[in-house]
DNA sequence: TATTTAATTCATTATTGTTGAATTTGATAT
DNA sequence: ATATCAAATTCAACAATAATGAATTAAATA
């Protein structure tokens, strides 16, 4: 059964004639004969009486009864497909570390969700290994996170800067201190977080060039459970500068950080193999980018 | 959207290679190719991606999801129309007068529809003028009814001879008769039936040759009503046969009738314009045809 | 009977779908 | 690396079929 004469059939039944459906088709009249002598022969049936005026056969009520709703679900269809193609609608998954999951992300997916209120979102929070993982599946579009061990099939473009923080009891004795070097981290014991986060491998490592290769650690799993750690005097910890900010810190001292402490790059990671982007994806990225990236980091 | 290349896409997909798709098809490969490319150009949208193993982008999946349930209504309206053109199934429109429409039909019916489990009918109860009008209108496919006035885009094909009794009160003059001739009819007063009914045509033509230009009758609306009053002694009435023998008549003599009171012949009347007729109604027709016709009627 | 309108037929033309052979691509084995 | 293999693509040629206009038929109107 051919859509094109479905079509032809649905207005000849509309009109009653097969010249005004040829004319609002642009057909020759004799295409429209054609058209429907080839379906009633495919169809072994007779779809029309032409009598004194048209009429339809039971098989032709039928067939324009079930054929409506079909060719209507077709173009609904062909109309999805073109809004997906131009990003007017689509399902962007995203993968996000934490403190930009938290911190950053909500209100930028809000602003963008109503500019486009065809898109639907979803979003893996995890590790950068964990999204680097599901990137390279296809299980996500792109992830917001720090560069992974670079894989070849993925891509890593550096957006921003993700600097970090000391957070000390008031009565610490590098309280008086106005930046903390790596040095410093030898005076007290050091709060740190899990296994997972990235930060904390850099952390190592500046430690193991600095010399101090054991040091008296504690470890955390949540980043927003360090502060009150730090409150109750267990020691000092190093967060995200957007946590200590975006939470009120109190009974905590805030000081800046020096050297390869200062911060790590984050950016987008996504997977060569999926271009052509899906448009959705390729819109959500350009705009988490417009307000992520700063200038001068991408060159990084 | 090529309802060819949807389907091969859709095997494709099931497969996860062009080639087996090719296969089951019996395409050759590059035939598979040039489908999705056409597909995909006529969308807008890559549908499948290319990589190490076939994948579906989002535009594919929705593209997946939603063709198939189309494709399964189209083969089942395919289905259908197919059942429709075999006569497996259809709806059949019967008019009937009285009083085959109650006595002969529904044993008939229900063994044909028993027999037909996908033909559905319907039935209209009325006098043959009203049956014949409906015929040429196409809303019935068919009546069994008398011999209207012949109009010329409907046919009559008698079937069967409706016969005709006396019904007389017990203690009536009459009684003492084998059979009643139309001579008889002057001796009392005559029961009849409403003006639609061709047999009280029949009888007022009947009546007028032989002399009784007036008579005294009465007018009574229902055939199955007639007998009550017979009982009651308001005079004699003629009646189909039929309707004695499946009523129990009781208190009320039953005589056979002469010469052309006999009956009226009985048929099927169709609508010349309507071939190639519904298969399921040619079925029908065939299978009461069967059941009423008597051998000898069909030439007069 | 002439006239008009609608549908059909048929031969021609245009379009498109299909194919095989050659080529490219990616994966696997050597 | 290189050879090998399977899968997908490209391309030119071919086949199938869809569309058309002119002529014809059929029915309706004047």
């Amino acid at each position: 059964m051919d859509v094109k004469a479905l079509k032809t059939f649905q207005l000849i039944v509309k009109h009653g004639s097969f010249v005004r459906a040829a004319d609002e088709l642009n057909y020759a009249q004799s295409t429209v004969t054609m058209q429907i002598q080839k379906l009633e022969a495919e169809l072994g049936t007779a779809l029309l009486t032409r009598g004194k005026e048209l009429g339809l056969t039971e098989a032709g009520r039928l067939l324009y009864e079930q054929s409506l709703p079909m060719l209507k679900n077709m173009e609904q269809l062909e109309n999805n497909l073109k809004n997906l193609a131009t990003g007017e609608s689509g399902h962007v998954r995203i993968g996000v570390t934490e403190p930009t999951a938290s911190y950053r992300l909500p209100a930028m997916l809000k602003a963008f969700l109503s500019e486009n209120p065809g898109i639907r979102v979803s979003l893996e929070i995890a590790s950068t290994a964990a999204l680097a993982d599901s990137v390279a599946a296809g299980r996500l579009d792109f992830a917001v996170c720090t560069s992974p061990g670079l894989q070849s099939e993925l891509f890593f473009e550096p957006w921003f800067q993700e600097e970090f923080i000391a957070l000390l009891p008031s009565d610490h004795p590098l309280a008086g201190r106005e930046v903390i070097t790596a040095g410093d981290l030898t005076a007290d014991r050091l709060l740190i977080t899990a296994a997972g986060c990235p930060y904390r491998r850099k952390l190592e490592m500046v430690l193991q060039e600095t010399g101090n290769i054991q040091l008296d650690t504690m470890e955390i799993g949540s980043m927003t459970a360090l502060k009150y750690y730090v409150e109750s005097g267990l020691g000092i910890a190093l967060v995200p500068r957007i946590m200590a900010e975006r939470d009120g810190i109190s009974r905590v001292e805030v000081r800046a950080l020096s050297g390869t402490l200062i911060g790590m790059t984050s950016g987008v990671l996504g997977r060569e193999a999926a271009y052509p982007f899906p448009p959705a994806a390729h819109k959500c990225l350009d705009y988490l980018k417009s307000r992520l990236a700063q200038p001068g980091k991408e060159l990084q």
